[in-house]
DNA sequence: ATGCAATCTGTACCAACTACAGATTCAAGG
DNA sequence: CCTTGAATCTGTAGTTGGTACAGATTGCAT
């Protein structure tokens, strides 16, 4: 048990790739994990577990940012949930802000596309539409 | 008429900031302007219609890739609505995925502050959730 | 002529990675 | 033990779409 591995490992666990892995040390997400005699990282499950966590964050959306201020509560280990709950519906409304620009953003290019005949002649609604 | 005029006019007119309108020439997105003995550029209509043309397509959400491809064939005038027509649909399916991938993590994201206590307590079911 | 606003160039920075190049190291097979 | 090829190392640069200076000039009004 407790387990060491490589940084090829611990990418093919978390399906994060090696210089991502690395950039994250350099940005302070990870500890700089001990090395053999010839330099190499070598990993435990206290990385796979903390990687993971940043990289589940990461899928939800939130900034390198955030995570470092969610992995800072999580060390400390006196967060409370509250806190964490405020956090995500923080970023849960900057997600719904993106949403709605992206729908208008839908609906225009919708239209604009609706207005084009698309045939083979250079009068063109959705240009004339950018120059206007 | 043909008027003339400095950047500051140029970016008050089409709210596209002055840095923005030297990196587009830059980018080879603006032509080069003429200048004065001293060095300013001087801008007429004509900048004018191509940078408003270049913010109402960065406003749709096209790249500047895509723009570059826009005022290509716009400048070559043997483009068709068929093309731009398709261009704008290419694009769409674009902001479609972007939207579908919001929707998914907006769920997720309520789902999990809907979990959530938010109580004083270290027990937070996020935390968890980021760690398994 | 003077003073201040506008503009100039060049460089560096942002997020969040990714992509090399060129040098080492590790592990397995013979 | 030696060789060979895969894995890993460091360091640097590129990506996208701008933004933010510093420090030097220029333009224009008084």
């Amino acid at each position: 048990m407790n387990a060491r591995f490589g940084i090829g490992a611990l990418s093919e666990q978390t399906g994060c790739n090696i210089e991502t892995i690395r950039y994250y040390e350099r940005e302070g997400l990870l500890p700089n994990p001990p090395r053999t005699e010839g330099g190499h990282r070598v990993y435990d499950e206290e990385h796979l577990k903390r990687l993971t966590f940043i990289r589940r964050s990461r899928e939800l959306g939130f900034t390198l940012e955030e995570v470092r201020g969610l992995l800072r509560m999580v060390d400390g280990g006196h967060y409370t949930c509250a806190q964490v709950k405020s956090l995500t519906l923080d970023h849960l409304e900057d997600v719904r802000g993106k949403l709605a620009d992206l729908k208008k953003l839908e609906k225009v290019l919708k239209q604009l596309a609706g207005r084009c005949t698309g045939d083979e002649t250079p009068d063109c609604p959705i240009v004339e539409a950018l120059f206007e």
